[in-house]
Parts: C-alpha cells; structure tokens; sequence
DNA sequence: TTAATTAAGGATATAATTTATCTGGAATAT
DNA sequence: ATATTCCAGATAAATTATATCCTTAATTAA
C-alpha cells in the first residue's frame, strides 16, 4: 500500500504556493518544470486540489494557481485527503457475515472489531497529518535550507509569476 | 490507497488461530470456508504469515496452521507488515533534485522535509497497530459476542480440527 | 478586437498492482 | 500406499495508477 506519487507532487506544488508573493499565480507549467514532472499529470493532481478548494485557479496568461487560504490553515491531512479521497485505507468486506454458523443479524450491529482496529489506527495517521500545515514546512525550510538555496529558488519563481 | 483484501483475510485468520485448542492445527481449506473467501489466495496470505514465523505449519492430513507463539505477542502491526511489508505508505522520489536551479549535493543530505511529515504518520500509524494484540482482539470479541455465538463458533473449529 | 495563454474536464492508452487460479513437489498421517 | 496438506512458481484476469491528448471556456496583453 503506498499512496499515488501525485500526494507527494501535491505536497510539493503547494510547499511552493505557500511561498508566492500577495495577488501572483504561478501556473500548472511552471510547478511541473520546477519539479521535473509531466505537466499533464501534475495537472489532474492540482485540479484535485483546486475541487477541495485548497487552492484558487485563474485563467488566461499570468494565470494559474495560489492558495485558496492561509498556509497556517491548510494541513497535510487536506492535501493528502484531495488528492486520495477521505475513505479509511482499510476497507471492511464484513467477511464475518460469510461464518457458516448461521448467526443472528444483530451480532453484526456493531462494527467489525478488526475493522474498528484498523479504523483508529487510520485515525492516528491522519491525526498526524491533520497536525501539520504548509507553514510548519515553510518554517522548516526556511530553518534548515541556506539562505542563498532559498533565494535561487525565490527568484526562480518571481521570474514566472 | 487502499490495504490488500488479504491483511483483512490474515487479521480475521490470525483470530481464529488463537482460538484453537493447544496443539491442533487448521487448514486453509477450512479457514477459506470459514470466511466464504477462496482457498487457494487465502493461502498466499497465510504464507505470508508463515514466512513472517508467526504462524506455524505442519502437512498432512490433520494438518493447517497454528500461531507460531502465544496470541498477546503478536500484534496487528506484526501481522499487515506480514502481508504489506514493512516499507513506508509514502514513497520519496526525490523530486527536489529535479529542482532546475543547481543546488549543491549537501542540500539533500537530510530527507526531505516533506517526506519526514510523511513518514511520521506513518510511523504513527504502525505504533498504534503496534499497541493491539491478537489477544486484545480475542478478549474484544469475548466481551462482545453472546455466549451461543461464541460456542456455536468453537464448535465449528474443533469440529475441524 | 485578436491572439496567446491558461485551467477544467473528458476520452483514451499504457503500466503496474491486485486478485486470483492452476500446477507440481515434498512432507505427513492413517 | 494413499489421501492430505503446505509451499513455491507460473499464469491469467481485473483493477488501479500513471500518464497523454483534445476540446472548451475564460482571461490577459497587445
């Protein structure tokens, strides 16, 4: 079970928008150029972001993506939940309900136990995801890249937007 | 992103197998019908649980699975990393070095920060299937289940065995 | 007004993974 | 001996992931 690379493209495009200037767009092109990804591809993964309304779009030339809110108020668990849907990854088949012991409907009332197990540990890992923001990774960045990478990376992007 | 059907078989199986009399063994063909699954896939996954030494099997007629050690020292985690394997829900590809403004190599000697935000939750993830045993399971379901439906179903196994 | 640019969505294609099924070999109990 | 069972490997079908292409509509700059 791995999750689609267009998470991590999607992580990335948005670490990204966090850090465009008031009032610019920066468009699909651009991220997958910066990324070295197929901009076709990348494109279905911004449009997923753009559905969730993580992100704004505008069109025409100088058009493209910002965020749709503040850094602060957008999570991973937004992110990843765009781009891979909100279902638990562990999916109840009720497979209890095929015991050939023929039983009565009402033992099946409660959830599964192994499900509600692997429910709250889905749980715990979106808890996690839900506990950082594009503007913690903003922050680390910042903290641990040097100041001339992130300048370089600064004007390449001024240089598109 | 969505865990195979068979950590669902192995987790349901695994608890079947803690509920068998000391020294008995279950075969496939038994837990396949058991969980109205087929037998001869099913058995890939038990396999799985074979290789990862927590189960036990033995050929022959009379022969099958049992756990291969005491129910309260086998965990979830134990039993998906069994039939997923134990690498990360989050696969780092490295796209910052696609990056188009040359940065020097010492940049990428730490992970990528996107990837540590991954893979925490993951960790979490697993720490917290980590924290439920099989036993656990077995004790949820003994506390859950009426007393008939437990017998009707012990009956079925040694009826098996 | 015109031409270039852009996101959005649908259709299609390819690759990879999941979900099986089948076979034969080796071990084991009766 | 014979039937049973796990195991590993080969193969096939179905589903999902990873793209690519094309059309449409909106927007901007010249």
């Amino acid at each position: 079970m791995i999750l689609r690379n267009q998470v991590e493209w999607a992580l990335h495009c948005a670490s990204i928008l966090a850090a465009l200037p008031e009032g610019t767009y920066l468009a699909t092109k651009d991220l997958a150029e910066f990324h070295g990804v197929p901009k076709e591809y990348l494109s279905k993964a911004l449009q997923a972001l753009s559905n969730a309304g993580l992100v704004e779009a505008t069109l025409g030339p100088r058009g493209g993506y910002r965020l749709a809110r503040a850094a602060d108020k957008i999570t991973f668990l937004d992110i990843v939940e765009a781009v891979e849907g909100k279902t638990s990854t562990f999916e109840c088949s009720e497979i209890r309900q095929n015991n050939p012991c023929k039983l009565e409907k009402s033992v099946f009332k409660k959830p599964c136990q192994v499900a509600r197990v692997m429910w709250k540990a889905d749980e715990a890992w979106r808890r996690e995801l839900r506990s950082v923001s594009l503007q913690d990774l903003a922050d680390q960045l910042m903290k641990e890249l040097p100041k001339d990478v992130l300048e370089t990376n600064m004007s390449w992007i001024l240089s598109r937007v």
